[in-house]
DNA sequence: GAGGGCAATGTTAGCGATAACATAAATAAA
DNA sequence: TTTATTTATGTTATCGCTAACATTGCCCTC
């Protein structure tokens, strides 16, 4: 008992006694073990997070931004990746629950009916990433893609273009993406610019290739267009790479813009136009609320928007 | 007892049993607790992970392997990032250690005393990755990076070039990034091409200004250099942008190539030149093996050698 | 029909920590 | 000095599982 003070409490062991603890401690090795500290404590210290992927840059970031803050005050991250699969997210919410962990933190917006039950039953904290729902199922922490989808259209249009096209996936797993698609309507019929023009490239995730042959679809099927705003960076680079084979001038003959600000985006690399989204510091905002709400501190806001910046660089 | 079986070894309980169980568990939304399990049987379905970062494209496919094949194999991935930090990860080592993980996977080359101390102790399987130590620990999964520099220099002088530079960060923490600089220098020598023209940008994680500088470092120095080895995608893509910044055309007055084959690189991107490593598979073969030697079968290989390969795309 | 073998289920005793309470020692107050 | 109060340490029971062994009932064999 003395040992699981001067580990837990040192404040409340006499210093000489400290002294000698964390000298046997050293001496024998000891590493206590926090499986029976969680068993018996009911506290596991383990926060659990979900992700679709980390390859495709969006969430890679994220994930970092948690670990760092959770480590910090002293919990540890679980993690699973569902590949954009709900089936494969139920099963692993289960199989993180059986760790009774302090809290959830997930990115798929998508979730089965039984890994809602699941969650509502679990009576822990959980907070939804990179996105900011109208009904949470605890708390949230992101922006509104829709308002960015926008905002990138508008800027746009701001800069005269009259034909603007946009590319991006059409998987139904993909809400954000289709939401940036609706704030780029949005945008288009608050302007009564002219009727959406979407390049819809199926497949999951994002890559280059898709903004390739999005690229060569637009302009094909409406060549007027100056301007192309892409779901995610990634998406971009391929358009950029389809403009430059088609001898195209970026942003004279077309403009091209991208999501994400990802590394490859900055101004040494694409000098791409994108929209930067806070991806760290959303995992770090989602680490301390998920530990503020496990800590009863119910006070606080449930929706933590952390907003957007429009990057004007070279390419628009 | 009997659920405990139904749950483990349901081929011992009858069927008829089985169902029974199954069915009482849906009713009452029973979810096991695995730490309670691990306590008791010593065996935690835990297996730690410690990775510098997630950001620099690197490992985030290294830790979709793991998690994707640990998942099918029923175990659970607890992730540490240690932002390359010797300190960080003893710490990191010493919190995982205390969920008594069935294995541990290491990305750092680089360990404390404390922190070989403690691996050592632990006698649990332990993989190291993303490189092929002489004196691993345990047991290691990866490629060879010097070897992999070699090959890419050879692959330039191949083609024709005089004047081979080479661009990296100088962090000493990255030792990898250290190893493909000697395989160009072995390369350089045994051809006896010319003294190492090494641009060392400062700092720590690679991205594309670093490559940006290094260039342009380059050519100053050496008038006549034809083509650079980038010590990664993302520094290459630096490069890039400053060759086309100056008017260079790549390839035909400076070729350019890459390490990684990141997303980026692809046909439909950069079109970059490239080695392409085995990043996604390293982590599926580091999960199985770590999973084997925790079973006993010590009858593997402790070092995988997954290899690489020279991506000729449109740079060099 | 006694004994051996097997399959299905039950019982007991931990795993290693901590919550809650009990005690002992040290200090303060009356 | 005696009693109250605080501070430091010790005891006990428990968290929810599973290893190991015990029991029950059944079928089979000789």
């Amino acid at each position: 008992m003395t040992v699981s003070r001067v580990l837990r409490t040192p404040d409340k062991v006499r210093p000489e006694t400290c002294r000698r603890v964390q000298a046997a401690i050293r001496k024998l090795g000891y590493v206590p073990d926090e499986a029976a500290g969680a068993l018996s404590s009911r506290r596991s210290r383990i926060i659990g997070a979900l992700v679709s992927t980390l390859g495709g840059s969006f969430f890679a970031s994220t994930v970092d931004g948690l670990s760092q803050t959770l480590r910090e005050q002293g919990y540890q991250l679980l993690l699973a990746t569902t590949n954009y699969t709900p089936e494969i997210e139920a099963d692993s919410i289960a199989a993180m629950l059986a760790r009774r962990p302090d809290g959830l933190v997930l990115t798929s917006t998508q979730h089965t009916d039984m890994a809602n039950r699941l969650l509502k039953r679990a009576r822990i904290p959980i907070v939804e990433l990179w996105e900011l729902p109208e009904a949470p199922i605890d708390s949230a922490v992101g922006f509104s893609n829709r308002a960015a989808g926008n905002a990138m259209t508008e800027f746009l249009a701001d800069a005269g273009h009259k034909g603007i096209g946009f590319i991006g996936r059409s998987s139904p797993f993909d809400r954000r993406g289709q939401l940036r698609r609706a704030g780029y309507k949005d945008a288009l019929a608050a302007r009564s610019l002219h009727a959406p023009r979407v390049a819809s490239v199926a497949g999951l995730g994002d890559d280059p290739s898709a903004g390739a042959s999005g690229l060569a679809h637009l302009l094909m099927r409406w060549e007027d267009t100056t301007a192309v705003f892409c779901a995610s960076d990634s998406i971009a680079l391929g358009a950029l790479s389809e403009a430059r084979r088609r001898g195209l001038r970026v942003p004279d003959d077309i403009a091209i813009a991208g999501f994400g600000d990802f590394e490859m985006a900055s101004e040494n690399g694409l000098a791409l136009t994108t929209v930067r989204v806070p991806g760290f510091a959303i995992g770090e905002e989602a680490a301390r609320l998920v530990l503020r709400r496990g800590n009863g501190e119910a006070t606080h806001k449930r929706i933590v928007d952390l907003g957007f910046q429009i990057v004007r660089r070279m390419t628009a």
